[in-house]
Order: structure tokens, then sequence, then C-alpha cells
RNA sequence: GCCCCCGUAGCUCAGCGGAUAGAGCGGCGGACUUCUAAUCCGACGGUCGCAGGUUCGAUUCCUGCCGGGGGCGCCA
């Protein structure tokens, strides 16, 4: 990668002049065109290490560079305060051709960080006691799309769903749905949506209310997850930790660790001497196990299970139980950087610019399947994907309905579809793409075509940030910059017919290629179609 | 009171310590006899909430304040 080349040959230089090279050498790209294709800040950093103005620096590094200058180097200039600025012929931009379609849509962008370590990301997990609501699309498109990004990087990650299938929101589910089915009034504090009146009606007489019902919500959440396109590798059942006797073994190992006690009648986790700012109880007084305690052994299951690392996706109401797991797990013994809880910020319904509260309980809810069901799965992923995960997110269902361009998804798309329609064209025009390594690069000269590849040239980067900052919408706003930069490239630039010579075509249709293989790893990622037609 | 997130263009939001802060939408003005106009181009639009600090350099990091959201149970 040029990068590693130009960064290579600054630290030579700064070598010869006597510099640190310890000094690690940062190569970014300006934002500005005329500060050149490559910058480096080294001048900068290290002036005062070395006592000396840091201009002064950089004209010996650019005398030194300009002395042997590396590939693709037309010229490098000193700017600013001291920037190194790197002015590159477009000879670089098409060895990032080549390199894309070489690598291919598996090789490309697809750098190892994880070294193969298994991580185990948990998310959605909501309670089984009816239908998932809009805003839960948020967390299933995240954790869907952190969990490609992942496995992209060099890690073996897995998707899993928690059911918390025991305790008192399962009791009073059962009894909602039997009151419904017998017309009786609602426990108290019982489930009002409307689901479970057409539940209760699907309902035999002699059946278990909680058990059948229990069922009948798995395969809603079943269906309605795969509606999303998110197909977990593990529904786990927090029944059979009980079953297993993993809770009582959990509680043992505490027990043997020292990190328990007894006090008022119940058992105790010495949470605080694990950064939690107060001791939690794992067993109530009358014997019960509080959520906490389950939890915990559950998470000793992840890791009994051999994943090295756990991912925990909540909605940012559960932060206050997070130093409390977080302490939990290290009570267990492990390190408490291998589990790592993502908050996210809620989701705001809008119809019409209208606040729709979300309930469960209350029963005035728009459920995820609906919202599916009416603007497609490609829209509402890229929509839950479009926002960091700490921005408070508005869906207005009126807005991702409207298939109009508010919605990038059909941007985005909408350049795939060129794509493959030049390559459709193309063929019914008999012209054949010969292999790349016969074709002249060097005609890619107008900027329409080399911005496209300019954009391509970042999705490496993209990728790895977007992994280690676990910031999936990353890959979304790059997807939106290449399907900009090549819908661009499409109106300036003709690929065939008369008037464009042959040496011409054969380039723009790799140009072409390569920005098929780019935004298709990128939708791959997101879990969005890539369509040959629209 | 303590903890977490947010505050950037009219609206929704990007922005990985760098140079003159970006995109989409809306509004305004343009471009289709040619590979899909679900596209493209232009102009307009900003005290990056406020005040300090660290730094050669801060929208970005730290502290305080203001405003919005969420959380602080032997609930789940």
């Amino acid at each position: 990668m040029i990068r590693d080349d130009l960064a290579a040959a600054v630290a030579a230089a700064v070598g010869r002049l006597g510099g640190d090279p310890a000094v690690p050498v940062q190569l970014e790209r300006p934002a500005r065109r005329e500060h050149g294709d490559w910058s480096t800040n080294v001048a900068l950093v290290s002036a005062k290490a070395v006592g000396r103005p840091p201009r002064d620096l950089a004209a010996e590094l650019v005398a030194d560079l300009a002395a042997a200058p590396p590939a693709h180097v037309d010229r490098v200039e000193i700017a600013g305060p001291g920037f190194v600025n790197f002015h590159l012929a477009p000879t670089w931009l098409h060895d990032v051709l080549r390199t894309v379609v070489t690598e291919g849509p598996e090789g490309y962008a697809r750098p190892d960080l994880g070294g193969g370590r298994r991580v185990n990301v948990e998310f959605v997990s909501a309670n089984p006691t009816g239908p998932l609501h809009a805003g839960g699309g948020r967390w299933a498109a995240y954790g869907d799309a952190l969990v490609n990004l992942l496995n992209r990087c060099g890690y073996r990650a897995d998707r899993e769903y928690y059911l918390n299938d025991r305790g008192v929101q399962m009791g009073l589910f059962g009894a909602s749905l039997a009151a419904r089915k017998a017309g009786t009034d609602l426990p108290e504090g019982g489930y009002q949506g409307v689901y479970l009146e057409e539940w209760a009606a699907e309902m035999p007489d002699d059946v278990d209310p909680v058990e059948w019902g229990y069922a009948r919500v798995r395969q809603d959440l079943r269906e309605t997850l795969d509606a999303v396109g998110v197909h977990f590798d593990t529904w786990f059942s927090e029944r059979s930790l009980l079953d297993s006797g993993a809770i009582d073994a959990t509680l043992a190992e505490l027990a043997a660790r020292g990190v328990t006690y007894v006090a008022d009648g119940a058992t105790w986790l010495r949470s605080t001497d694990f950064g939690d700012d107060k001791d939690r109880v794992l067993v109530k007084s009358d014997g019960e196990y509080t959520y906490l305690c389950p939890d915990i052994a559950y998470h000793r299951d992840k890791f009994a299970r051999g994943y090295d690392q756990v991912i925990d996706v909540w909605g940012a109401d559960h932060h206050g139980y997070v130093a409390r797991l977080v302490a939990g797990v290290e009570a267990l013994g492990r390190r408490r950087e291998d589990v790592e809880v993502i908050l996210g910020q809620l989701v705001t319904l809008k119809r019409d610019g209208e606040e729709v509260r979300l309930s469960k309980r209350a029963g005035t809810m728009v459920t995820l399947a609906e919202v599916v069901d009416e603007v497609g799965v490609d829209a509402a992923r890229l929509t839950f994907l479009l926002q960091s995960l700490d921005t408070r997110q508005t869906v207005d269902l009126a807005v991702i309905s409207s298939k109009a361009m508010e919605n990038p998804v059909f941007y985005v798309q909408y350049a795939h579809a060129r794509i493959c329609s030049l390559a459709r064209t193309a063929a019914e025009a008999g012209v054949i793409r010969r292999p790349l390594a016969d074709v002249d690069l060097r005609v890619l000269v107008e900027e329409r075509e080399l911005d496209v590849l300019r954009v391509l040239a970042e999705l490496p980067d993209t990728v790895v940030g977007a992994c280690t900052e676990r910031a999936p919408h990353r890959v979304t706003t790059w997807v939106r910059e290449l399907a900009g930069a090549f819908h661009g490239f499409y109106h300036d630039c003709r690929v065939l017919g008369e008037g464009v010579t042959d040496e011409v075509t054969q380039a723009r249709l790799w140009l072409v290629e390569s920005a098929r293989i780019g935004l298709g790893i990128g939708l791959d990622l997101l879990g969005v179609s890539a369509p040959e037609q629209m």
C-alpha cells in the first residue's frame, strides 16, 4: 500500500537526519486537494524533541526525500506550520484499482485485527413477552453489522439472543394471555397489546398459557428477525441455566472465591471490590434470584463455551446495570476487558411529526415487522445504520416509508444498479473486457474517475475504524460517498459508445468493476442488498 | 446529588488531535436526441452550546457551566 511505502520512506529520511526513529510516522489524506494526496506531520511532532523549528526539519526532510522519491511521488512540499505534503501521480490510484480488482470482494479491505479470536455478540435480547417493536430494529441492524465487521476483520464472531424466559414478566405475560382468552380483567401491570387478543384467539383451551405464549413469541421473534435478515447462531434460554445447575454452580464458584457474603438473609456480591458503587444482591431473602444472578451465570457460560471476548449491546436505559455485570464477570476471574458493553441511545418513533410512545405493556406499539413490511429490509436496515449509536435516533415512519429521496438507500442501490446495467449494455454491444494486465489504466486521468478511486482507497481504513470503534455507521457514510463519486463519474464520463476510444472504454470498464466490488463489500457489511437493477 | 449520551447549516446528521468544518433533505437557479434524471451541476446557508485549560495546532482531549435525553432497586 502506498501509505506504508511513504511512511517507510519518511521514517528512513528521519533516521538519516538524526531524528528519533521511535516517533511513529503518521500519513493522512489532507482534506484539501492543494495539500496533496498524502501528508505527514512528523516535523511538527518531533520538532520539540529535536529542539528545532518544525519548518526547518520539514525542509530537510523534503530535500532528503527529493533525492530519491518513492514510487508515484511527483513532488514533495512544505506547507503551513511544517506539514510535508506528497503530491502523487494518478498512477497511485491506478494501483488502487488493481488492488481492488485483484483482491476482489473477499480479499480487499479485509484486515486481520482479530487473529481468529472468538467473540460472542449478544444483541436485541428483548423480553419474550411480545413482538419486537420498531425501535428494536436499531439493535438488530447494529448487532448484525457489527458481527459482519468483526468477521471481516479476522475475528470469529457469533450472534446470540438471550431469552429471559423465567421470572416475573413471563408469569405476567402468561396471565395476561389467559385473561384475554377468558375475557376477564388483566392482572395488575399486565400486558395490553393488541397482539395478545390475536394470540389469545389462536390459543387452544387445554394449554399452559405461559408455555404456549412463550412458543408463540419465539416464533414471532424468529419470523421478524428473519425478515430483517438477522440470523442468530444461538438462542440462549435463561431457564436452561436453572435446569443445568449453572446458576448454583456460579454461586458456588463466587463463594469459593470469597467474593460473596450473606447479610439480612440475602446473598450479596462484593461488587464494590470490582468497581461498582455498591454491593449487589444475588439471592434475595425470599430465596429468589435477582436478575443479576443468572446473568452472571450466563456470562460465565459464554466464556465456558470458548469465547475469548463477550460483547453485549444494550439500550442506554440499562446504563446503571453495566458496573455490576462487569463486576460480576471480573469476580469470576475474567479480565474486565473480556466483557464489553455497548450502550446505544434509544430510538424515538414519530409518525407525521408526532411522537409514538413505545410500550409493550401499554400496547401502543409499532412493531418492527410492520415497519419492515412497509418499507422493506434494505431501507429499514440502512436507516438504522445511518447514525452513530451515541445519537438518539428519531425515525419518522412517514419519511422512511415514503420511498422518496430522503432515504439514501435508493441513492446507493441505484449506483450499484447502474453499474450492473452498464455491464449488461456492454455485453449486449459485444464489448468484451480484456484481462486487466492488458489494459492501460493510465488513460484514467479525469477528476471524476480519480474521485471514485480515491474513495475506494479509503475502504480498508474505514473498515478498520468501523470495527475498532464499533461504529458500523462509518461504513454507511463511506458507501454513500462511493455512490456519490460513482454517480458523478457516470454523469460525466461515458464508458461505451462512439467518441470513446477502445482504450478508455477498457480502462473505464475496470474502473466500474472496482466500484462494483467496493460497493458490494460495503453493502454486504451493512446487510443491505446490492440490486442488479431497479 | 452522582453516573452515561447528546448539543455542528432552516431540518436530519457525518467529521479517526491537523491546514479555509462537510453530506443529505428542504428552499433558490440550472442540465436529459447518447451506457437507468431514483442522476448531475451552481449559488445561498456556520460565534462547531458557553467559558477556561492542555497542545506547535482543539469541532475533536480535560475541567466547569447551560440546555436536552437516559440511568442510579432484595424490578426486569
